[in-house]
DNA sequence: CACACCAAACGCATTACCTCA
DNA sequence: TGTGAGGTAATGCGTTTGGTG
């Protein structure tokens, strides 16, 4: 199985890997996407009767990409023991951190006053910008900000929304490629200094970015998710008809089943003895792989769908083939 | 140590404006 | 030239987190 899936522009800066990896139990296969622009990874892979931990999936990757994944081991530490990983990372998050900061005016603090109807809402001109500074870095801030407002100002005044431009939208995306939240204060402060623009607009931006990462992550999540959804209809299809063929060679030939386990051998399409063959006609679907040494669970647990697919699968063939051949 | 309070930062929903087909 | 769609800066509000008394 192989998905095919593409994120913005993949004619820029995008790198899309497949790959395959084996061993002696389990194949994979899967694609590895990297967009350097927006600075996100995205990993996927469908295992066939195995987890994405594996790390020689992860091998394939392109070593500028090491960063990203490092960044974002947690994630994969999480992803770890699913069958099905799908991440699109901004890179490694910062803890949040709190300062011990001199306040100047608390954003909450004129929320509340908004709230009780004291204060009027800001208007766009950032007059009342609410920020955390050591006093020499609000003294800076605000003479940045003001220069960098002169401007803007009249046209925040008269409601016009500014337009950050080419070159100030790049250097935030380098930045938010390292950090997809900023470390309060010190990296906002720099950042709106060296842009020429208000603190609280580079933290609005990097709201906003935070916001259309996600977005972008949902979508990519429904479109997977709506295929193996296809997937799964195709394969309770193709179940059912399996199931149509046993119930009638059963009733044709009782007999067959009726065979001591020991002399039976193994369906590698679903890895079941077809002394199993009773509990198959039953539900098919939804018991698990018996190991070859073990005895049939009494109390059979239900698979995930990724981990219970059945290996060789392209080379599958009709259970009745092996509980048939298991009688001669 | 538990608790309440506060400030900062964040997420999310929404609005408002801009650009472009 | 008018218009609708899509993108995005900005706002408002609720929640979380960490510091402090």
């Amino acid at each position: 199985m192989e998905l095919g899936l593409s994120l913005g522009d993949s004619s820029k800066d995008s790198k899309e890997f497949k790959f395959s990896t084996k061993n002696s139990n389990s194949e994979h296969h899967g694609t590895a996407m990297t967009n350097k622009q927006d600075g996100l990874v995205f990993c996927m892979a469908l295992g066939l009767n195995s987890t994405f931990g594996n790390q020689e999936s992860l091998e394939n990757y392109n070593q500028d990409d090491d960063q990203t994944l490092q960044g974002s081991d947690d994630h994969q530490e999480k992803s770890m023991g699913t069958p099905v990983q799908l991440d699109l990372l901004p890179l490694a998050p910062v803890p949040r951190h709190t300062g011990s900061p001199l306040r100047v005016s608390g954003r909450s603090e004129n929320s509340s006053l908004r709230q009780l109807g004291l204060l009027q809402p800001v208007v766009a001109s950032g007059s009342a910008e609410e920020e955390v500074l050591s006093a020499n870095d609000v003294m800076e801030a605000e003479r940045t900000s003001s220069r960098a407002s002169d401007e803007d100002e009249n046209s925040h005044k008269s409601g016009k929304k500014l337009r950050l431009s080419k070159e100030q939208s790049a250097y935030l995306e380098e930045n938010f490629k390292e950090h997809s939240t900023l470390n309060p204060q010190k990296q906002k402060l720099a950042l709106a200094k060296q842009l020429n623009l208000r603190p609280r607009q580079v933290e609005v931006w990097f709201q906003n970015r935070r916001a259309r990462t996600k977005l972008k992550q949902t979508e990519v999540d429904c479109e997977y998710l709506k295929r193996i959804c296809d997937s799964l209809t195709e394969e309770n299809r193709r179940l059912h008809k399996e199931l149509q063929e046993l119930r009638a060679l059963n009733s044709s030939n009782p007999f067959c089943m009726q065979l001591p386990a020991t002399t039976l051998t193994m369906c590698p399409s679903c890895e079941r003895v077809a002394a199993a063959a009773t509990t198959l006609t039953t539900t098919p679907a939804t018991n698990p792989p018996i190991s070859k040494t073990s005895t049939i669970e009494s109390t059979p647990k239900v698979i995930p769908f990724p981990l219970f697919r059945p290996r060789f699968y392209p080379f599958f063939r009709s259970p009745s083939h092996y509980h048939q051949s298991a009688s001669s």
